[in-house]
RNA sequence: GCUUCCAUAGCUCAGCUGGAUAGAGCAACGCCCUUCUAAGGCGGAGGUCGAAGGUUCAAAUCCUUCUGGGAGCACCA
């Protein structure tokens, strides 16, 4: 049941008989719920159109629904019952809700298994890129947006019908991966990987290695031709042999780099990476033969050159299974923990359809792509005679090649849409990262696009939310050297929870602390507007008061409480089947326009990719039934048909709120 | 300098394509646990929506200018 579209079209059929255009009508929430539930601006924008009175023109209105009620104008016969219509000043049109159709609404949300949330039109394939976790570093704060926003619009779109996949996306190709290699190599960490013997060793069996490679070009070619069934038949030994011979040599290639692969990395640790990194970042700035030989490191290792890209990837398996773990404790979950790198063989490819194209060009020694368009470069009026002549900047060219041949963030983002298309037939690419990348993701678009690496039709959005600030409102850097870890955050989430849960004498699972103390986090994150930034208040995420997180928990565990007691004491199950409703005093009707809300919210999410809607009308469903059970009593309630519909009222409010914190990647807990 | 974002209650923030008296939460004050979980409920108090113009029946919302602040501006990611 579509209510709103129910007094639409009520509105709009009444319109038309009175001549009258639908065009800018809208039917909205009303801003003053003791009065209606609905308001219609319809005549407060016609009577401007008309030079009419914008009152008279809404009772005239009001009055012809009510003449047409009995009429055969079919869609005003069918619903006008359910409503009721009255004019106020300056010009509304007022719409209340007959309690029956209230009634009904609820009956049929609670047998539907999207429990009334609308679904999309037509579902699409979404794939959700959440840049931004370095394989370098450890996570901190202000690593937590991407997972948390990214998770539940992740979710919001399954919720909607959309089918979705996620990508991690780990930061794992970059300078920062040469930063630390040379910082970990420069204090004795990679001694036993740059020991001469071995080195030696290595460039003995690479030079057979090469060999090899030929080798196996020709093999390739033997292997092929042994496919032809009229050569095997006839030449079936030589074809034996020779796929033998094949699979010894590609042994012996493999070998050059298991020398290095042999060597455990076993002294270099989270904590020494966490040391290493940032050292070597604040080093670069100001010493500029560090920063050569970093960016040389970092080449290298796109060039798979030994021992630093066995290092690299050493490194990498290390911190992906640290970032897994993490990304865990916060609900949020991958189809892929695909980083950069694995872009890396489609880099080549990408760059030579620039070429091709003839899309790219050369600057000062560097490849880069012009993604100016047109109408971008206009003159800035002159303020007075004198002034030279401005212009407004064009965005500036991308640049996908460096002058010494390494690739860049662009270079590989770009690879990676290209990677993706290859493998799925993508409707969105969403990317999320903070707005200070906003540039970056402007530049890879065109590029995309341009070149048409990604389809017309497809559309790549960026999602960039505001960065998590400090109390000095800067943003936290790992190169300020001040870092709170996320695992530091999420245990004294946890640890309050617990200490929370004791003082109340609440028996425990293991997980329950985590799951109270994220939900408060991600409440907190998801309840601002995704793309302002704001204050990381220690002391606001770990208070679970109010309009929290907790607070919807605690709601549903209440919820569940009376039916529990429902089912054992009086013997009452209620289900989505047997639900019974009547929606009769201010609570009752609260908690059913507080479901119309929410399940409104879900589409507004949608359109705005942002959370805040969905967080604020489920706390507005978990408030209006606070309110109802403070004032009703449910399980003493004597009339037991009547026990039944209070129930099931409770019951529709634990299935809409578990809904929506799922959506928003919060755990509900049974009791708390 | 250019690009872009922001400014709403003491604090943290909502406010959708202009609409009726600008809303929450926190903090502070006063009530409500012999009755289903008080991490709760109810009640007041708190505002020249950064400033000034403009558009109109109507502006926190749209336009212009100004002030204050954040971020980004080619080989970092």
């Amino acid at each position: 049941m579509n209510i709103k579209n129910e007094i639409y079209e009520i509105l709009c059929e009444v319109a038309k008989s009175l001549g009258l255009e639908c065009d800018g009508m809208a039917v909205a929430f009303s801003s003053r719920p003791q009065m209606c539930d609905y308001q219609s601006n319809f005549a407060l924008t016609l009577g401007k159109k008309l030079g009419r009175q914008p009152l008279e023109l809404a009772e005239q209105i009001v009055q012809k629904i009510y003449e047409l009620k009995n009429s055969k104008v079919e869609k005003i016969a069918k619903n006008a019952g359910k409503f009721e219509f009255f004019a106020a000043m300056p010009g509304f049109i007022n719409i209340k809700i007959a309690p029956q159709t209230l009634a009904e609404f609820c009956q049929q949300t609670c047998l539907d298994k999207n429990l009334g949330v609308e679904q999309v039109k037509n579902p699409r394939l979404i794939f959700f890129d959440y840049g931004g976790a370095n394989v370098a570093k450890e996570l901190h704060v202000g690593h937590l947006r991407s997972p948390i926003v990214g998770e539940a619009l992740k979710r919001l779109h399954m919720a909607m019908g959309d089918r979705v996949l996620a990508d991690a996306h780990l930061g794992d190709y970059g300078l920062q991966m040469g930063l630390t290699i040379l910082q970990l190599k420069e204090d004795g960490f990679l001694d036993k990987f740059f020991d001469k013997r071995k080195m030696a060793e290595f460039e003995k069996l690479q030079k057979t290695a090469e060999k090899c490679q030929k080798d196996i070009k020709n093999c390739d070619k033997s292997s092929k031709e042994c496919e032809n069934i009229n050569n095997c038949t006839t030449n079936e030994a030589k074809c034996t042999e020779t796929v033998e011979k094949c699979g010894e040599n590609a042994e012996n290639c493999k070998k050059a780099a298991d020398i290095f692969d042999e060597i455990p990395l076993d002294n270099v640790t989270l904590d020494v990476l966490n040391d290493e990194y940032p050292k070597a970042s604040k080093r670069k700035d100001v010493d500029e033969q560090f920063k050569k030989q970093a960016d040389l490191c970092t080449l290298y290792i796109q060039q798979q050159k030994e021992p630093y890209y066995t290092i690299y990837k050493k490194i990498r398996t290390l911190s992906v299974a640290e970032i897994k773990k993490n990304y865990e404790l916060l609900n949020c979950n991958f189809d892929f923990y695909y980083g950069e790198s694995d872009a890396a063989d489609y880099v080549d490819q990408t760059v030579k359809i620039f070429v091709d194209k003839g899309l790219a060009r050369e600057s000062e020694g560097a490849l880069v792509v012009d993604v100016a368009r047109e109408g971008e470069h206009v003159p800035i009026p002159k303020k007075s005679d004198d002034e030279p002549q401005r212009y407004k900047n064009p965005m500036p060219p991308a640049i996908i090649k460096k002058r010494n041949g390494g690739d860049l963030y662009a270079t590989t983002d770009i690879a990676t849409i290209l990677m993706r298309n290859k493998d799925f037939d993508i409707d969105e690419i969403v990317y999320l990262t903070d707005n200070r990348q906003g540039q970056h993701f402007q530049q890879v678009f065109r590029c995309c696009k341009l070149a048409g690496i990604s389809p017309e039709k497809q559309k790549l959005t960026h999602i960039a939310f505001g960065t998590m600030n400090g109390a000095d409102g800067k943003p936290f850097k790992t190169r300020s050297g001040e870092v709170v870890r996320l695992k530091e955050v999420v245990g004294l989430l946890i640890d309050k929870a617990r200490g929370k849960l004791i003082e109340n004498g609440i028996a425990q699972d293991d997980d329950l602390p985590r799951k109270i103390g994220v939900g408060a986090m991600k409440f907190g994150d998801l309840s601002n507007t995704v793309e302002k930034d704001y204050v990381f208040d220690i002391d606001k995420f770990l208070s679970f008061d109010g309009k929290t997180g907790p607070y919807l928990q605690y709601t549903v565990a209440r919820i569940n409480s009376v039916l529990t007691k429902a089912k054992n004491e009086k013997n009452v199950q209620i289900s989505r089947k047997n639900c019974v409703f009547s929606i009769q005093t201010p609570d009752e009707r609260n908690i059913a326009m507080a479901i119309l809300k929410l399940n409104s919210a879900y589409q507004v999410c949608y359109d705005a990719y942002s959370l805040n809607a969905l967080c604020l009308a489920a706390f507005e469903l978990a408030s209006a039934f606070s309110g109802f059970y403070n004032n009703q009593k449910i399980l003493s309630e004597p009339d037991e048909a009547k026990r039944i519909q209070l129930l099931s009222i409770c019951f529709l409010v634990k299935e809409c709120l578990e809904k929506a914190l799922w959506t928003l990647g919060i755990d509900s807990v049974e009791k708390m």
